[in-house]
DNA sequence: GTCTATATTTCGATAGAC
DNA sequence: GTCTATCGAAATATAGAC
């Protein structure tokens, strides 16, 4: 490994650290493609070049960015499956749910920089070294909202309480006006927790 | 223009209408800066070169699209502004959402291109013609959502029913087995009916 | 309408001095 | 750790024959 082994406990403000939050911050607003590395050397005050010391490819960036979500699906998981099964499951969504909210709020770049770069993250999994732990996320998180021991009608309202926290929380700029996002956060706890409370109708 | 006058009104399987569905397929499936005009052109059965011929630029296919879609939700914001004022708006908001649900699964594919592809599609409005209805649109769409004349809480569960909508209809794949679009948009309606018909607690 | 050939640009990545 | 200089590949786009 060329990787050099200072580095490997994050200092603060080390430079491959500030690499990492200007990436995070270019590949969110322009894509990950549109964003050059001569775009990220600008913005940091150096050159091209220099950026190839601290990571391999540019792959190499997104791939480190996106293992720190990685981490945390896999907790989500290992706490989904650490649940009973069945009806029991169910039962416990909404405790669930509601850490899944802070998650969501305390990682909103991250989940950002993912949900507007879908197609380069995916192409992380495809060819990489990682490619087996990415398939093994994937196939937990299938077996979760495809598994039958859970009747149809609440995985569809799981999901549901999924897309409206994302797609509320991570909503651009200020759509609200200026909410802080704790409020916020708040308010989709309640709205979500009508969602899962009511029993469909017949 | 050099745009062919004779393909104005679409006609069926038009080699443009043909570019269209293949820039539509490929655009979601690898992301529009990944996908190369070779690689529409090969799939098509032809040369790059011959593109040009349809579009004069790259960026005018993923417009041609986008704007399908802008057409749309032209449309559903005409529908909204039509609705009374304030808590009326508000009482109306089930029956709109069922509309737009239906609207959401009969254009699942260009809803697609543009949840996978935002910065793309973002950087079409920037520096195009048609920046003026792009920046009006968003206009109307911010003013219905930070205005005061329907509490914030309401706002955030008309939010929160949009994201449960398109999160779940737009999944990727087979996320629930192999469920039929229809019967899982008859579950996202009941879902969602939930979650705006309650009043938050307290 | 489609082709071959090519111009032009930009990007990721490398080599080697300091 | 950062620099200058450069390579090589790939992409958009154009020119002009058919």
């Amino acid at each position: 490994m060329s990787v050099p082994a200072r580095t490997t406990r994050r200092e603060a403000g080390s430079t491959r650290e500030r690499i990492l939050d200007i990436a995070l911050e270019l590949f969110t607003e322009q894509g990950y493609e549109k964003t050059s590395l001569r775009n990220i050397a600008e913005r940091l005050g150096t050159t091209k070049a220099a950026l190839y010391y601290h990571f391999e490819r540019k792959e190499d960036i997104l791939l480190e960015l996106h293992l720190r979500l990685h981490a945390l699906g896999w907790d989500a998981l290992s706490e989904l499956e650490a649940l009973p099964d069945g009806a029991a499951r169910l039962a416990a969504w909404p405790g669930v749910l509601d850490h899944f909210i802070d998650q969501v709020v305390g990682n909103r770049e991250l989940l950002l920089l993912h949900q507007r770069n879908p197609s380069a993250v995916e192409a992380l999994g495809r060819s990489e070294r990682n490619q087996a732990d990415n398939d093994d996320l994937e196939a937990r998180f299938h077996r979760l909202f495809a598994s039958e021991e859970i009747p149809l009608a609440d995985r569809v309202r799981m999901a549901c309480s999924i897309g409206a926290t994302v797609g509320t929380l991570l909503a651009p700029g200020d759509i609200f006006g200026d909410v802080p996002i704790d409020e916020l956060a708040g308010l989709v706890r309640e709205s979500v927790r009508g969602l899962l409370g009511e029993a469909p109708p017949g």
